[in-house]
DNA sequence: TCCATTCTGCACCGATCGGTATCTAAGTTT
DNA sequence: AAACTTAGATACCGATCGGTGCAGAATGGA
């Protein structure tokens, strides 16, 4: 009995389920769950779409398994965080490890929980580099503006008009992302205020 | 020649342009890019979609115009908030405007700009909410953690673990999307600084 | 040795995708 | 009236989607 549930009677998987996952979790990572094919999927497994099946289930629960696999690999950062000593400590390094995951060389950019479904296929490719440049152009505007009130004397000096302007934008990016996950809209305005409170943060 | 210009020769348009648009732009914000079929656009704008290509060109061509649209109707607060006198004003105008649109009754849920290709079809549902419980099981734990903080006194006693805990949270996923968009490491960290600069901001 | 299981590889399924063709009917110009 | 353009409806195109069936070979335990 116990050798049977050793190694059940039949051929042995010829591949390392584990790595295969992992190459699921980077396509899913850089192209979404619907930019992510089968095709795409087997073949940077290394496996035939029929192993696949077999070994995960189907394309809803390997990601799924992936999305287990990010939370202990790459996400981590998230339950260590959760173990330093201070409150502050817990949000420096919480944010700290998402600037860090997000930003890994050889790794998709972005937040898998985040873009897991934000990314796409080939087909969608144009809509998402228009959607980035919209969001490029609105943080040059802040920019612009921000450098006009240093000018002015409205920020000090040494203000720097990037750095807030990057800094509004993904307040506000967050924002949308919270309020698409159903966060209230006192929820949200709760959130940008305190993103405010000391302003300029610099 | 005014009046081949007014008027072309040949039967007129016999829908609303300008209102299929919006129609669709409320496709698009709501199921994203590649999840809004032309069968879903074609109905909403309640015409063929010979009507839609003689209109608009193609796919690619509406979801820009439906997102010119959104910049000059949802999300003209951006453009309203630049026009504040100060810098500090702008910064609460801006996202006051993106908690507003974002929330708005009647409207989807979140930003064109940012879920434009977050969003997805039917088939992506179920991906979509696995990653909304995901991130929603991030910021519980946050939530418990900055709870203890509290009990504990590293936090004041009137600290609200609950808005603390978004806050982070809505900082990372902004910081996500930020980094999806191209952002570098250092100028995500140095954002992620300036969010913490006061801490904790209630 | 026999059997069970998984392997690779390919063809195939129904469904849907974006986009086009074809038809008739209708309305507005010259 | 003639010329022209659009609307509506329907069927269709090639391509791709997730998922399956079937072939034959490989590899283990009983």
């Amino acid at each position: 009995m116990e050798s049977t549930r050793k190694a059940p009677i039949g051929r042995p998987r010829g591949f390392d389920a584990d790595e295969a996952l992992e190459r699921a979790m980077m396509v899913f990572w850089e192209q979404g769950y619907e930019g992510a094919s089968l095709t795409d999927l087997t073949r940077a497994m290394g496996i035939t779409r029929k192993s696949m099946y077999a070994a995960f289930g189907n394309k809803e629960e390997l990601f799924r398994k992936a999305l287990e696999r990010y939370t202990e690999g790459p996400a981590a950062y998230a339950a260590r965080a959760l173990e330093k000593p201070s409150a502050r400590e817990v949000a420096t390094a919480f944010l700290a490890g998402s600037v860090s995951t997000t930003t890994r060389p050889g790794c998709p950019a972005g937040c898998l929980g985040v873009q897991g479904s934000l990314a796409s296929g080939d087909s969608g490719r144009v809509a998402q580099d228009a959607l980035t440049a919209w969001r490029d152009d609105g943080r040059a505007r802040l920019r612009h503006r921000f450098q006009r009130a240093v000018d002015e004397g409205d920020l000090p000096p040494d203000a720097d008009p990037e750095l807030l302007a990057r800094y509004v934008m993904t307040v506000a990016n967050g924002i949308a992302v919270q309020a698409a996950g159903g966060a209230t809209r006192a929820e949200l305005q709760q959130v940008a205020d305190a993103a405010l409170r000391n302003w300029p943060p610099a």
